[in-house]
DNA sequence: CTCAATGGAAACTGATCTGTTTCTAGCACC
DNA sequence: GGTGCTAGAAACAGATCAGTTTCCATTGAG
């Protein structure tokens, strides 16, 4: 299981999970033990700690994407295809041990905003407004990035409350980005007008 | 100036400014010499670095409320009053040197909901969403439990985009706020129809 | 002046941090 | 059988971690 894979895969697989689950203060003992590779090896494979973290971040990024967003092949409408991205949070939440987006919680505890991690972090949160932005250009919005922005926000808004508060979250991040959704005219078809 | 207080509000202050700044793995040394007061006293003020953790988070939890919140004696609608919140942290983050909510990123470090700071976390959280709440009622809002969770998110959402873009919010946040507000029929006067 | 309390400076414990180095076991290739 | 490469185990460096302890200068009360 854990040595089939390449020694690299093995680190970024553990330091992923590590560095979410704990924080990026774990150390490289601790990590290199997880991932059962050498100090010496992890060395050869990445020039410093700090690359570690943001290979793995980026590493870890599509999967998570994939998690979230609903694929080419759902072929709902925009709106429901948005709303999947806040229900599959939910489910996350519900299923306990979220411990907040992975990209928020290394931007907030890395602070610098210039660390190869924050980079990472940046470029993926984008990546999911631009993926509400193509939702909503499609749905004819009318302002469809400060929609996406406003839409991203709601999902880390949820992210944070569902870290502080430690409990699920009962559907408030679907329903907020449905009024929100609602206010811009991206309405839900409704039934009983035809 | 630094040696006037006693050392417990000393410790409190530079904890709270370190902690939020640095991240509470900061170590107690530089806290210490931070505040001009050895460990000892430290030692003999508070049982653990935790439990500092937690005090300062909660000696500064006043003064960062009356930075946010309008007073008493500001008579504006409660929309008005709402909308002032995320007009100033729209503020705090064109600054410079905002590194999101004092709160939600402690409670995201912490990762614990159990440690003393992330129950301090949540119970200022709360305020904020108590402070939304009753101004809703006051506004008359038809579900104003639900709509002060949903500010608050927004709130939170926006503290996140703030950290990991490190950019001003440019109004993104109050924005959000009074799309919300306008649908849930907490309305801006409109002069155009008197 | 004497006495007791306060609190800072700094040594100390033992653990842990990032990063380097040495040694050696395994393994493919010739 | 050799030879050279890969990579884990483990010791090491020097710094820092939380927390305790010793020592001493200051200070206010009697």
């Amino acid at each position: 299981m854990s040595t089939s894979a390449t020694p690299r895969e093995r680190l970024l697989d553990a330091a992923g999970e590590l560095f979410y689950r704990d924080g990026v203060n774990i150390g490289v003992d601790a990590l290199c033990k997880a991932a059962g590779v050498s100090k010496k090896s992890m060395y050869q494979l990445f020039r410093s700690k700090d690359e570690l973290i943001a290979e793995s971040l980026a590493s870890r990024g599509p999967g998570y994407q994939t998690l979230l967003r609903p694929g080419a092949e759902d072929d709902r409408s925009p709106r429901e295809r948005i709303l999947t991205v806040f229900e599959r949070q939910d489910a996350m939440v519900a299923e306990g041990n979220y411990l907040g987006c992975p990209y928020v919680s290394t931007a907030v505890e890395l602070k610098n905003p210039e660390h190869p991690g924050s980079v990472v972090a940046r470029y993926f949160k984008q990546q999911l407004t631009d993926f509400f932005h193509r939702e909503l250009a499609q749905a004819g919005a009318e302002d469809p990035a400060t929609l996406a922005i406003q839409l991203t926000m709601i999902f880390d808004g949820a992210s944070a409350r569902a870290v502080v508060r430690a409990q699920p979250l009962g559907g408030i991040g679907a329903a907020t980005a449905a009024a929100l959704l609602d206010a811009a005219g991206v309405r839900a078809p409704e039934l009983a007008l035809h």
